[in-house]
DNA sequence: ACCAGCACTTAGGAGCGTCCCG
DNA sequence: CGGGACGCTCCTAAGTGCTGGT
């Protein structure tokens, strides 16, 4: 308990940088913040250490206040105009809110694309009154720049607000999530995760997505299902409004739910992160991905030999899982053509997504894969495998076009059907959370205890990427990248710069103590002052170096994604203990929440 | 036995607040 | 104390995988 004591400390570090205050007043905010702490902590529900419900029960009361709805359109005021071909029009509140919407978008670059121009006008002229219509027929000829000035002025105007408009701004949606924000779950208070329904908009896909620029409508009342407790209050719809229905429905975790129109698929209020239900199943994900460990060999002999298998659809289901264990690709569910970007998986990859060498840079059975994976990201990768998965990729590439897929006798479904009966709950996703786990409790276990605590955390960052790597977790290099990089090298070569003159002070300081007599005693702490300056110096040093490294290594991985959903936190909680390192050192306040039953079951010698 | 529908996890980017430096 | 960099939260799209109805 110690341990998390010293955290607390460390968190206040702000409140003490407050000159002003006096020494009393400091520590009384001291004492205060501790205190809420130790609050939180006494009300935080330790469900980890609670008997598990029934199979299928997820709650036993519901009681929440229902989804809570985006402002109503505001139309715009009368010095805004429209124009098309030039001449001045006024819209329909309608068709004149969808307009804001592109207009909106205007310095995005979604709005030059040709599909999010045809489906926005297309939808857009759905709005429109029939007069309307007839007369805007050519987005070409839409101006809508009085509208975005005036968009960008409310943006601007936003940004200059006093701190006074800023505080009342930050009050009245504290009020908001107070009401709306938190449900009441088996005598628990627990927050919701996205309380709010998702406003208005034109939709936008990731990708090439057919779909872009189709207008998002708005939620009513009447769209939403609500489920809660029979015996829960059950919540108010906004006036004059009814909920499309009411449900009592304790199998499922969802509060509020509604069908979108651009996909029809189905949107979920549901609890955060830190709650009961969302941390009880990320525990039992852990548990299962653990459960792989101990039969992983097996398994890996059983595909290896599958390789060999006569039936075509064993050796391609042998290949694919090759790939989802080595690889750590996702599945690849089947999807509708047209409805989304054209992205693959594993299971869907297509003849055209990988080459083949049989010799490449020296090594021997290269697959090159590349192909958009999940949101569109880019995998690409060249990969020595063995000689039968060589030969048997050969074989299932023969006589097929470049459109056709590599596993034409494969579903996920099939596959998932043949793991659960390897082992119960493995599905090809606990692949990647298992390889994701391994390696970073391998890469960490490494990492010297006696390192630097900078030197340690650039160690663990690296066991990250390595994950995150893995993974394929990737993310736009940020905009000041170079720009930030070379500030920060500039202030190393400074630094480096004031350690030499250090150095040299520090010669002259021990030059001048030696000539004189050590006896000197003002000379003496003179030396051991410039020693202390040297030293601090190349502390300093060091970690800028380790930053610099750290970011530079950084630029296009995203290490968060693997952090929340891969990585088994008990590694990194025991890691810490093991380190001495306090766990706010590599989880911040909202991981620490949503980790709080690994950081407080875990031990110091917790094997993954 | 199949597959559409449903429930839930995983994902990157936008935007905002905070911190740090000059 | 103003401005830029950065980290965190919010947002919602895009996956996975199961199931229940036919």
């Amino acid at each position: 308990m110690l341990f998390f004591a010293q955290k607390v400390k460390c968190e206040d570090s702000n409140e003490c940088k407050k000159p002003k205050r006096t020494k009393g007043e400091i520590e009384e905010a001291r004492q205060l913040k501790i205190k809420k702490k130790e609050e939180e902590e006494q009300s935080r529900w330790r469900w980890w250490e609670e008997e598990k419900y029934e199979d299928g029960v997820k709650w036993r009361f519901l009681e929440h206040s229902g989804p809570y709805f985006p402002p109503e359109y505001q139309p715009l005021p009368d010095n805004v105009h429209f124009y098309y071909d030039g001449k001045k029009v006024k819209l329909s509140l309608a068709a004149e809110e969808v307009a804001l919407f592109f207009a909106q978008m205007l310095d995005h670059e979604y709005t030059t694309k040709k599909v999010f121009r045809e489906n926005f006008f297309k939808d857009w002229r759905k709005e429109m009154t029939d007069a309307e219509r007839s007369l805007i027929q050519d987005l070409g000829k839409c101006d809508f720049g009085e509208i975005h000035a005036m968009h960008k002025a409310k943006v601007e105007a936003r940004k200059n607000m006093t701190k006074e408009e800023k505080q009342a701004l930050k009050e009245a949606n504290q009020k908001i999530v107070d009401e709306f924000g938190y449900c009441l779950l088996d005598h628990h208070r627990e927050r919701i995760g996205n309380f709010k329904i998702e406003p208005p908009g034109l939709f936008r896909g990731r990708g090439e997505h057919p779909k872009q620029g189709m207008l998002k409508k708005r939620i009513q009342p009447e769209d939403i299902i609500i489920n809660c407790s029979k015996e829960a209050c059950i919540p108010v719809p906004p006036a004059g409004h009814r909920w499309k229905e009411v449900r009592h429905d304790n199998t499922v975790t969802w509060l509020v739910s509604w069908t979108e129109n651009i996909q029809g698929s189905i949107k979920y209020i549901m609890l955060n992160a830190n709650s009961k239900l969302k941390g009880e199943k990320d525990w039992e994900k852990y548990e299962v991905a653990r459960k792989l460990k101990s039969c992983v060999d097996n398994i890996r002999s059983q595909y290896r030999s599958d390789l060999k298998s006569r039936q075509m659809s064993t050796r391609q289901r042998a290949v694919a899982l090759y790939f989802i264990d080595k690889l750590a690709l996702r599945a690849g569910n089947e999807k509708e053509e047209g409805e989304t970007a054209d992205t693959v998986g594993c299971c869907s990859l297509r003849v055209e997504h990988i080459t083949l060498h049989e010799q490449m840079d020296g090594k021997e059975y290269v697959v090159e894969f590349d192909f958009l994976g999940k949101d569109s990201i880019r995998y690409y990768n060249k990969v020595p495998v063995i000689k039968k998965v060589f030969k048997n990729l050969k074989l299932f590439l023969e006589n097929k076009q470049p459109g056709d897929e590599l596993f034409d006798r494969l579903y996920t479904s099939m596959l998932n059907k043949h793991l659960s009966s390897l082992m119960p709950g493995l599905t090809a996703k606990v692949f990647r959370t298992y390889n994701a786990s391994i390696t970073l409790q391998e890469q960490i276990k490494l990492i010297t205890i006696s390192d630097s605590v900078a030197e340690k955390l650039l160690s663990y960052n690296r066991a990250n990427r390595a994950v995150a790597i893995l993974c394929n977790h990737q993310r736009a290099p940020p905009k000041t990248f170079d720009q930030s990089m070379a500030t920060l090298q500039s202030k190393i070569d400074a630094r480096k710069e004031q350690l030499a003159l250090a150095k040299s002070g520090l010669k002259q300081a021990k030059k001048e103590a030696k000539a004189k007599g050590s006896s000197e005693f003002k000379l003496q702490t003179l030396v051991e002052r410039k020693k202390a300056a040297v030293k601090r110096c190349e502390e300093q040093l060091l970690k800028m170096e380790i930053q610099a490294t750290d970011r530079e290594e950084n630029k296009q991985i995203a290490l968060g994604t693997s952090k929340l959903n891969y990585l088994d936190p008990r590694i990194s909680v025991a890691w810490c203990k093991n380190m001495g390192l306090p766990v706010d050192k590599i989880y911040n306040k909202s991981q620490r929440d949503k980790f709080a039953w690994a950081i407080d079951m875990t031990e110091v010698d917790f094997e993954f």
